[in-house]
DNA sequence: CGCCTGCTTGATCACAGTCAAAAACGGTGG
DNA sequence: CCACCGTTTTTGACTGTGATCAAGCAGGCG
């Protein structure tokens, strides 16, 4: 059984060194990168959308997200980022952002700068644990397609609260009875491609089924194997299962 | 203004080449990779679902889709591949596809085995080229995923047209009047997160309104400024812009 | 010519959106 | 401790986009 790196202390390397095992020298890098940090208040831009880009970050705490909006105003959220995530490689590699990244919570925030990302493929242990993460990633935005293309608004929902629950079990976040969701129902609209009225009426029929419960910025599963029935959830594609947390 | 390649002849050079300009030791890797091709006949799968990889692929003409299938057999297609678009590098990091890759029309495809696709991340210049090609893979799905959540069913079509068009012109196959678009409508529909019968209205309304015309597998754009302005497209976050082909 | 697939049309239905307002919650400051 | 304020959640009445069901109509191809 390999040595366990707190997922607490460094969320990043726990998961990328999960998806490859990575040396020595890529870990130090890895913990170079996350010394510095700063928090960041919610509702606050990380990456602002068709803007240059500058480096990446990594969340160390909190739950952030990718979002494009439309001119009318409205918001589609396309990905979470939890603690563990790195996020703006993409925008690194285009030097330009298509979409922009804000915080959902208040977030404690590594800076990652250009020259450090060119450093982080420099090292094929790195580069090739990346490559896995945003194979990961991408596995995500199909089943997010999946949800707003042809799932119901209650199997939408179920299908996000399974995934955080395993991306969030893997770093360590999940309790017995649920872990920490701190977004709105306007954000889960906006995930999910509903209205917030929508949203509320599907979680209040999920209450009634004794699937869930959502309060104080909370998600208490009360039935996972229906909950994941619901959602016809399969954790695989995150390539997460069988891990150990701090 | 550097020498052109016939995208006609080997597409995926080109659009890697155009990504990030690469040495001759690297477009002759490439141009090795597509001397092997088969011909596959329409709705075949090239990467089946939940099955281990073998390899990844390029297509050199014809359409094909990545797609989910649920328990019921809804469909979702979350991504197009046309000539020039190199298919299962996720499946290859992952060793295992999470998603079918299926043909939509005839295609010429050349396979790419896993040692070659090694040797491919292996060479920096074409490992930058692939991160840039998959962080517009990205941009493109999430880009979808606004559609598909927060865009009328005309603007969805609308938005994909556009897509299609920037990414179709990028490889010549673009024609005065409009490309080939050998899809059905239901295929259309599984893309957009329609039925097939609302996305015959749909284009109805579209060709009554003088914006295009769908007929024989070929797409019209009878007014692309007015098409675009309904999708609200801008074509930046395909980094294809400025592009000349054979 | 006949069949199959894909396209088109019509009638009806339901899921989710819209609009509006009230209630609950969570901070903040007096 | 409580009054106040903005935000978030909840509720109700109504509307509409898009789904469903079902049938007819090309058009391509053997």
């Amino acid at each position: 059984m390999r040595q366990l790196v707190s997922a607490g202390a460094n969320p990043a390397l726990a998961k990328l060194d999960g998806f490859a095992p990575l040396p020595e020298a890529d870990r130090a890098l890895l913990r170079a990168i996350t010394a510095e940090h700063r928090w960041v208040t919610p509702a606050s831009d990380l990456i602002r959308q068709d803007e240059p880009a500058e480096g990446a970050f990594v969340v160390l705490e909190g739950f952030a997200c990718r979002y494009k909006l439309r001119r009318s105003g409205m918001r589609q959220i396309t990905g979470y980022l939890v603690p563990g995530d790195i996020g703006g490689l993409d925008a690194a590699a285009l030097a330009w952002s298509d979409h922009a990244v804000g915080t959902l919570s208040p977030c404690r925030v590594a800076r990652i700068a250009p020259e450090t990302v060119g450093a982080l493929h420099a090292r094929p242990g790195i580069a090739a644990a990346l490559r896995i993460s945003g194979a990961v990633d991408a596995a995500i935005a199909r089943e997010w397609l999946v949800s707003v293309g042809r799932r119901s608004a209650p199997e939408r929902l179920a299908h996000l609260f399974c995934e955080l629950h395993v991306r969030l079990q893997a770093v360590g976040l999940v309790s017995e009875d649920g872990y920490p969701l701190p977004v709105t129902q306007i954000d889960l609209a906006d995930t999910a491609g509903l209205t917030s009225v929508h949203v509320n009426r599907s979680l209040q029929d999920m209450r009634r089924e004794g699937l869930i419960e959502l309060r104080k910025r909370r998600l208490r599963i009360l039935d996972l194997p229906r909950l994941r029935a619901l959602a016809e959830f399969d954790p695989a594609y995150l390539q997460l299962t069988g891990r150990e947390t701090a």
